[in-house]
DNA sequence: CATATTTGTACCCTTTAGGGTATAAATATA
DNA sequence: TATATTTATACCCTAAAGGGTACAAATATG
């Protein structure tokens, strides 16, 4: 997940054809904060993804490990 | 899995028979991280938790929520 | 029960996440 | 290609995450 949760979130966005000052307002979160996050940083809070993610519909949730 | 990512390390780290400050030192994060987050503290950080979940072969990924 | 072990809560302290914002780089559009 | 739009990077600043630790509450064990 490391590369897909950012990839997802552009991914989304995209669909709903959402700038990120856009998606960053809808969900309440910092515009910086949310570029930093589609950059895929991994140093971000559960709670702040989640506030993204539920525009979506998702949430963040305990997988299986996929390794290599 | 606002109370499920607590309960599910909770629960992991008892299969494993392992105290809180052994689990903390395994996964390297720091004991008061770990209490937090067994108490469901949503305003963690997502590398930390991976940390945690690391050691029983499980990551954050994103999930359809289960809404009401 | 008494006692040992474990867990939860409460501090202090340092680092940093995240909000705001400006600007450069990249991309899209005319 | 020139121009407008979007995105990435870089700053400042404040609130708070997380490490350490001490102790009370709860739980387990003799």
């Amino acid at each position: 997940m490391n590369t897909s949760l950012s990839g997802f979130i552009k991914e989304k966005r995209k669909q709903l054809k959402l700038t990120q000052p856009e998606l960053a307002e809808r969900t309440g979160v910092g515009l910086r904060f949310l570029r930093e996050l589609e950059q895929g940083k991994q140093s971000v809070r559960v709670d702040k993804v989640n506030q993204v993610l539920a525009l979506f519909g998702c949430e963040l949730g305990v997988n299986k490990k996929i390794e290599v």
